[in-house]
DNA sequence: GCGACAG
DNA sequence: ATCTTGTCGC
């Protein structure tokens, strides 16, 4: 798929900042995506002490969750971790990848947070509103917010709430395992982005486009 | 000042 | 994220 790419890359915190307040206004939060036939995960690794960052993507048929598409990509790892700032070190090499694909995904599974994050633009808002593809975070652990007590079984879930405000949801994907940390990044809404997390994740905690995503991405 | 802190 | 074998529990 083509992609416009940003010319340069932050290099400093308060130029990350600045990007993500800029960008947040461009989050759709409402629904607004076509029939979904293809759903795309990524996801990245490093090698060499953290200096290369390799991401991974794989289109899945939906909902049949088939492996119909995948790219790899490698490239020099040009932000530190530093949380709320993941995706300046993750989102150059997940492009790339994204670029080299024949099939167009109509929804992108992202490891990370969405608007569950400080500045309301995690990762999976980034890929989203860069791509302009509809998008979810879905974060195996919580970064932001509150929540009450999770029932047990698969398909239960939460509100996450910070500062008042509803930034995602905690969702339980498998009976009496830890839940998933789902949320908004891009032209989804809350409701119908648990329902597509759940649909993607018919065997495991994680989805299945998460599991592919990752397994290729360490490797 | 003291913890917490996506991957 | 990554370093890493066997082991505990449903």
């Amino acid at each position: 798929m083509k992609i416009e790419k940003p010319q340069s890359w932050p290099q400093t915190v308060e130029e990350a900042t600045a990007i993500q307040e800029e960008l947040r206004g461009q989050v759709i939060v409402k629904d607004d995506l076509p029939q979904v036939r293809y759903v795309a995960g990524v996801d990245a690794g490093y090698q060499e002490q953290e200096q290369q960052t390799q991401a991974a993507v794989v289109v899945l048929s939906f909902p049949d969750l088939q492996l119909c598409d995948q790219a790899i990509a490698r490239c020099p790892t040009q932000f530190p971790y530093i949380p709320g700032f993941l995706s300046f070190r993750e989102v150059p090499a997940v492009l790339e990848a994204l670029e080299q694909l024949t099939i167009l995904p109509d929804l992108l599974l992202c490891d990370g947070q969405g608007l569950a994050h400080p500045r309301r633009f995690g990762i999976a808002c980034h890929l989203g509103v860069l791509t302009n593809l509809p998008a979810i975070g879905v974060a195996k652990s919580r970064f932001i917010g509150t929540h009450e007590v999770l029932p047990p079984e698969r398909g239960s879930w939460q509100p996450l709430l910070d500062q008042g405000e509803t930034v995602g949801a905690v969702l339980r994907s498998r009976s009496h395992v830890n839940p998933l940390y789902i949320s908004i990044g891009h032209r989804i809404s809350l409701p119908t982005a648990l329902d597509y997390v759940l649909r993607c994740t018919p065997q495991y905690r994680l989805p299945e486009t998460t599991r592919m995503s990752d397994r290729l991405a360490s490797s």
